[in-house]
DNA sequence: CCTCTATCGTGAAACGTTTAGCTCTATATT
DNA sequence: AATATAGAGCTAAACGTTTCACGATAGAGG
C-alpha cells in the first residue's frame, strides 16, 4: 500500500531520467518517443500525480476558479453555478463555491479567501463588496465577472438579465388584460435587480399613461415572510389592486401562501404574476404566470467570458451582457378586458 | 500600488528579524513583546498574508475541507451544506463545494480532485464512489464523513436520517386516518435512502397486517417527471389507492402537478403525503402533509464529527448518527375513518 | 571535414513557507 | 559560584514542482 504519494522525483528515479525531463513531458514538452513510453509506465506503476499545491507555488496558477454567491439555498443561483461549474470543468478548471449568507462582511472575507487560494478567476454575485478588492484582483490579473447584479461606478465585466424590461413586460401583460391598478412587491432598493425591476414598473406606467398610486408600491426584502405580509397588506386595503407583480421567487412563495390562507381565489379575486421558478409556478393551482430568467444562459455566458479573460483576451472590456427574460403564462391573470 | 504580494521574507527584512522568527510568531510561538509589536507593524505596512499554497506544501494541511454532493440544485442538500460550511468556518476551515451531477464517474473524478487539493477532510453524499478511494483517503489521514446515505460493506462515519421509520410513520399516519390502499412512489433502488423508505412502507404494512398490493408500489427516479407519471398511473388504475406516499421532494412536485392538471381534488379524491420541502407544502392548496428532515441538524452533526476526526479523535469509529424526521401535517389527507 | 541547426536532456535555482537543531543570553536553582 | 533551565532568535534544509540556461548529440548542408 502506497501511503506516501510518489513525486516527480520517484518517476525520475524509476526512469533514470532527470526531474526536468519528467516535468517537461508532463507539461507537454518534447521528449523522445521511447522516453514517453518509459515515463508513462513509471507514472502508472507509481501512481504518480502532480502535486497541485507545489505546482501552484511555482506557477501562481491553480486551474481553479472561485464562485461567490449570497446563498446556497437559492435555486436560481445554484442553477447558474451548476452550469458554470460544468463548463469550466470541460476546460480543466475546478470550482470553489462559497456562500456569504447575505452578509457583506462575510462576502469581503470570502473574496479574500478566494484570492488567498490563488484562484485564477472569480465569479461573483455582489452585495456589498469593497470595490478596491475587485480592482486589486484585476490588477493581480485575476479576472472577476459579476453576475446578476452590477455595481455602479466600477468597470467590471458583468452578465445579467434585462430586469427593467422583464418587469416592464410583466406589468404590460397585466395592462393588456385590462388591469389598471397593479401592485408591486419590490425588493430592497440597495440591490441592483430590485431597483431595475421597479424602474420597469414605473416606465410601463409612463408609457401607458397610467398614474402610479404610491400605495401600490411596497418594498420587501426578497424573503418569503415579506411576500406574505405585503400581499396581506394589499388584501386589506380599502381599494386593493386587481393584480400584483411580485419581483422574486421567495416573495412569490409568500404571496401565494397569503392568498391561500385567506382563501382568496386566483385569479378571480386577485391576479398574480411572479418571478423565477417554473416548478413553483406549475405546482400552484391554477398555474402561475411568471417571469423566468435564462439561468443556463447566464451560467454559460459568465463561464465563457471568464475563460476568455483568463486567456488574456481583454477585448470589449468591460463587457455588459444583458440577457432577455421570458414570460411563462399560467392562469393566474384574470382577463378583465381584452383589447385583442 | 502593491502588485506583488509581500512575503514573509519582506517582513523579515522590514523588522530586521529572521524568517524563522516571523514564522514562529505567525504560528503562535514565543516572541518578545517588543518584537511582536514590530512584526505586527510590518505585517500591516506590507499588507502581508501567509501564502496558503506555500504553507500547504510544507504542512500538508490546507485548512480546507471538501464537500461533494450529487446536485447543487437540490435544496435539501444545499441547506445541509450551507450549515456545514458555516460551522467549519468558525473553526477556521474553508469549504470547497463540488457537484457531481448525479454522475458516478464525475463523483469519482471529483473525489480525486479534492484529494489532489489536499483537503483536510471530506463530506460526501455517495452514489457510486469507488470504495478504495475512501479507504485510500482514510489511510492518508483524510477523514471522510458520508451524509444522507451509507455504503454497505464499508466502515465509514455516516450521518443520516432514519429513513425507514420516516416512511413507517408517514404511512402509519395514513393508516390511522383509515386508509388501507396506500400507493408509494419509490426512488431508485440503488440509492440507499430509497431502499430504506420502501422498507418502512413494507414494515408498517406487516405490523398492521395489511397485505401489500404490488401494483401500488412504483419506482421512480427521484425526478419531477417520474412523480408526475407515476401519479398519473395511480389515477388511471381500475382500483386506485386512496392515498399516495411520495418519497422525495422532486417527485412530490410532480405528483402534485399531475393531480392539478387532472383537476383531482386533494384530499377528497386523493390523499397525499410528500417529502422534504416545507415551503412547497405551504404553497400548495390545501397545505400538504409532509415528512421533513432535520437539515440543519444533519449539517451540524456532520461538521462536528468531521472536526472531531480531524483533531485525530477516532473514538466510536465508525460512527452512525441516525437522526429522526418529523411530520408536518397539512390538509392533504382525508379522514376516512378515525379511530381516535 | 567543418559548421549550423534542431532536438532532447540536464543541473540548479526558485517559489514561500515550516521546522529541527543550534546558539546565546538571562534568570532560577543548588 | 557553578550549573541547570527556559526563552528568544537564527541557520539551513526541506516540501514538490517549474524553468532558465546550457550541454550533448546527430543529421544536414556546404
Amino acid at each position: 500500500m502506497v501511503l506516501i504519494a510518489s513525486t516527480i522525483k520517484d518517476v525520475a528515479k524509476y526512469t533514470g531520467l532527470s526531474i526536468a525531463t519528467i516535468s517537461k513531458y508532463i507539461n507537454g514538452g518534447n521528449v523522445r518517443e521511447e522516453n514517453k513510453k518509459l515515463i508513462d509506465e513509471a507514472i502508472k506503476a507509481l501512481d504518480f500525480r502532480v502535486n497541485e499545491i507545489a505546482r501552484g507555488l511555482k506557477t501562481n496558477k491553480t486551474a481553479t476558479i472561485g464562485v461567490l454567491i449570497p446563498s446556497l439555498e437559492n435555486i436560481f443561483l445554484t442553477s447558474i453555478v451548476s452550469r458554470v461549474e460544468s463548463i469550466l470543468l470541460q476546460y480543466g478548471y475546478s470550482t470553489i463555491i462559497c456562500d456569504y449568507r447575505q452578509n457583506k462582511e462575510l462576502e469581503n472575507q470570502k473574496f479574500d479567501f478566494l484570492m488567498n487560494k490563488f484562484v485564477d478567476g472569480i465569479i461573483l454575485v455582489p452585495l456589498g463588496i469593497n470595490e478596491d478588492k475587485i480592482k486589486m484582483a484585476l490588477e493581480k490579473d485575476v479576472p472577476v465577472i459579476l453576475i446578476d447584479r452590477s455595481i455602479k461606478g466600477i468597470d467590471c465585466d458583468v452578465v445579467l438579465v434585462d430586469n427593467l424590461n422583464a418587469a416592464y413586460n410583466a406589468v404590460e401583460l397585466l395592462f393588456t388584460k385590462g388591469h389598471r391598478r397593479v401592485g408591486i412587491i419590490c425588493g430592497p432598493q440597495d440591490i441592483y435587480t430590485a431597483q431595475e425591476r421597479l424602474k420597469g414598473y414605473i416606465r410601463v406606467h409612463e408609457d401607458y399613461q397610467i398614474k402610479i398610486d404610491d400605495a401600490l408600491v411596497k418594498y420587501g426584502d426578497y424573503e418569503i415572510q415579506s411576500g406574505m405580509e405585503l400581499m396581506n397588506y394589499f388584501l386589506e386595503m380599502e381599494n386593493p389592486p386587481t393584480a400584483v407583480f411580485v419581483t422574486n421567487y421567495e416573495m412569490t412563495l409568500g404571496a401565494v401562501m397569503a392568498l391561500n390562507s385567506r382563501n382568496i381565489s386566483i385569479p378571480n379575486e386577485m391576479s398574480l404574476i411572479g418571478f423565477d421558478n417554473i416548478q413553483l409556478a406549475n405546482v400552484v393551482k391554477p398555474k402561475l404566470s411568471i417571469v423566468v430568467q435564462p439561468m443556463q444562459q447566464i451560467g454559460e455566458f459568465a463561464a465563457n467570458l471568464l475563460l476568455k479573460r483568463m486567456k488574456g483576451d481583454k477585448s470589449g472590456y468591460p463587457a455588459m451582457l444583458r440577457l432577455k427574460t421570458d414570460i411563462v403564462e399560467g392562469e393566474s391573470i384574470k382577463v378583465i378586458n381584452s383589447f385583442i
